[in-house]
DNA sequence: ATTTTTACTTTTTTTTGCAAAGTAAAAAAA
DNA sequence: TTTTTTTACTTTGCAAAAAAAAGTAAAAAT
């Protein structure tokens, strides 16, 4: 168990950035906008929670302009996915009892 | 997504009280040396953790005396149970994608 | 008898989370 | 056309939470 609570990824570890990570999994891509609508945020909260998974290489943000208009979209990097591949597969194993009483 | 974002209990968002929860609801009992062992922790880490659960209502901290020392030992409540239970499967969708990308 | 160890709890410090305020550009209104 | 509002974010500041350190008390060892 000790091991599996070191392989929590400290990144992911919150449920917002959880929440965007999964997002991106699934969707590959999303704007600002849309994570912000589904998962219902401010624009602060987003803002710091995606640049935190920025800085840690796990996403990629990219601002282009559409329209004259400034929009911003995630997208998760190669080290994301497995970073978070690994951080689920511990919670996974915390959860499900998937560890030795002993140590 | 954001009505599953909201059944995250705030007291299980947390590593250290996630496997406190995980060990319990395997074991159903369990003492302060065995947790602390297992899962790596510190004294006051685990102590206060710990109180935040039972503050919660969700387990029960008996303290008895085995010869002539004290012992303390955690059990999971009912309600600790029920609350775990909806926690997971609340995670358990926002990690799988199991949400409207609508709303 | 004094020191050390065991079994915790409480206090202090550090880190984190979040809302509110701030910025800048575009669009709408006056 | 200048002023005001809206859109699309980012940064700041404070409260809350987590972790580390210090504290307590009793038992066991020296």
């Amino acid at each position: 168990m000790k091991d599996l609570l070191k392989q929590i990824n400290k990144a992911f570890d919150n449920k917002i950035r959880l929440g965007i990570m999964s997002v991106l999994v699934h969707k590959k891509s999303a704007t600002f906008n849309e994570i912000k609508e589904l998962m219902g945020l401010t624009d602060g909260n987003l803002s710091s929670n995606a640049s935190v998974l920025e800085e840690g290489g796990y996403i990629e943000i990219k601002k282009q302009f559409i329209k004259k208009k400034s929009n911003t979209s995630y997208h998760i990097t190669e080290k994301g996915k497995i970073s978070f591949k690994l951080h689920l597969d511990a919670l996974s194993k915390i959860i499900q009892g998937k560890y030795d009483t002993k140590s």
